[in-house]
DNA sequence: TTTTGTGAACTAGTTCACAGCT
DNA sequence: AGCTGTGAACTAGTTCACAAAA
């Protein structure tokens, strides 16, 4: 065969999977996570497609990119999946998050449990507003002085930084995420934010979830002949 | 010119506009905002697309599917087209929202600036935990009893339903958000929701962010040769 | 026989490039 | 001259369908 990456380590070219595809890995990871938790041992690209609203053909290309993790006729491994995604996705370590804004959503998100599960640790919140410095979210996390990121971000090892503070401040704090040393952040201010290449920006943008949400209840409106 | 219907009234087949598309539109009013806070009255295709990191084409042609709001040779006038975008995305009336769970998470969201903004308004809290319901959320928003959110829809005319609920509810929240008329709905709790086909839903799935983030890194690491 | 892995076919989305309007 | 609106070309993403493996 000529799969870009036989079993053992794919580390390579891999040049650019698409976004729309990791989204893909994460979620047949939650798929896996809840087959084991059924007791189930071994699945087909079949089964998984049916059960979860996917399509076969897609999993098995997906997965299939990383190296050759099924066997013919059986399907899939659960728990040896599993494991092969989780150090695709490069869960197999714990993940420092740092939360710039303890605001409102800011403590809502480093409380949010749906965070600490597969392997991230919310290990800060920051802040410039110093009656907040020194305080905990209700969780536990340590609030921060906004500067102090560099020097807190290299201590515990923060690798990925989500930005919950006001539009305005955005591009200002992402600079000084960037400056810090770390290279992924999740953005849920909304409009544009600059950022270098080398650096991986995803945007969760409320207002335009919402607006398209409110383009479909226009549509149906007018539909409505 | 057969372009899918003209300037006067869009309500036509449209058959299935991709969210893609919406997302953008919704993208081009902000940009718009901004153009017309700034005193800028007319913008071409092109600066637009210079100005805020999008394609001139791609642009032109979003524009052009729902009528010809430009001017050859001068491009679009920002006033008029901010105010057929608000109109095209169905924000030329106040929508009403329900946050669906008082928790960390739906407190912040209902008390969200970003949400306000455009038209829409958080109208309702709901959980079903007695000693929330009667309470409101810091911005004023009231807690009700998620039995009564049938009534309380109606009532107050609720066209969008946010699911800010623990994942394992999620699926019977939003069968009773759905139960109760409402026709869209922005989910943020982890995994699959089932709606009916008439029903919008949107997702925004936290660990599949933070997980696309954490494969990013990996690879990251991985390429260091 | 069952099911993977994958070329080939197809579908969706983007960008180019230019005719035609102002 | 300048810029839109749009067919045509291109690129990306998905699904089909089947040979090969277990």
């Amino acid at each position: 065969m000529k799969t870009p990456n036989k079993a053992g380590k794919p580390r390579q070219a891999l040049d650019q999977v698409s976004e729309l595809t990791t989204n893909r890995l994460s979620v047949y990871l939650r798929c896996l996570n809840a087959l084991e938790d059924a007791g189930v041992l071994t699945v087909s690209s079949q089964s998984l497609a049916e059960q979860f609203h996917l399509n076969a053909a897609q999993i098995r290309k997906d997965l299939a990119y990383f190296g050759e993790f099924g066997v013919r006729g059986v399907g899939y491994y659960v728990g040896d999946l599993k494991r092969h995604l989780r150090q695709i996705l490069g869960l197999d370590r714990k993940l420092r998050v740092a939360i710039m804004g303890a605001g409102n959503l800011g403590l809502a998100l480093a409380d949010y449990p749906g965070f600490r599960q597969e392997g991230f640790e919310i290990a800060a919140l920051f802040d410039n507003l110093s009656a907040k410095v020194g305080q905990r979210s209700r969780g536990g996390v340590p609030i921060h002085d906004i500067h102090d990121l560099k020097k807190i971000a290299r201590r515990d090892g923060i690798s990925i930084a989500v930005i919950a503070v006001p539009a305005p401040s955005a591009q200002h704090v992402v600079a000084l995420v960037v400056a810090s040393g770390i290279r992924a952040v999740l953005n849920f201010s909304p409009g544009t934010l600059e950022v270098p290449d080398d650096v991986k920006l995803k945007s969760v943008d409320l207002t335009v979830s919402l607006e398209s949400l409110s383009f479909f209840l226009a549509q149906c409106e007018g539909d409505e002949k």
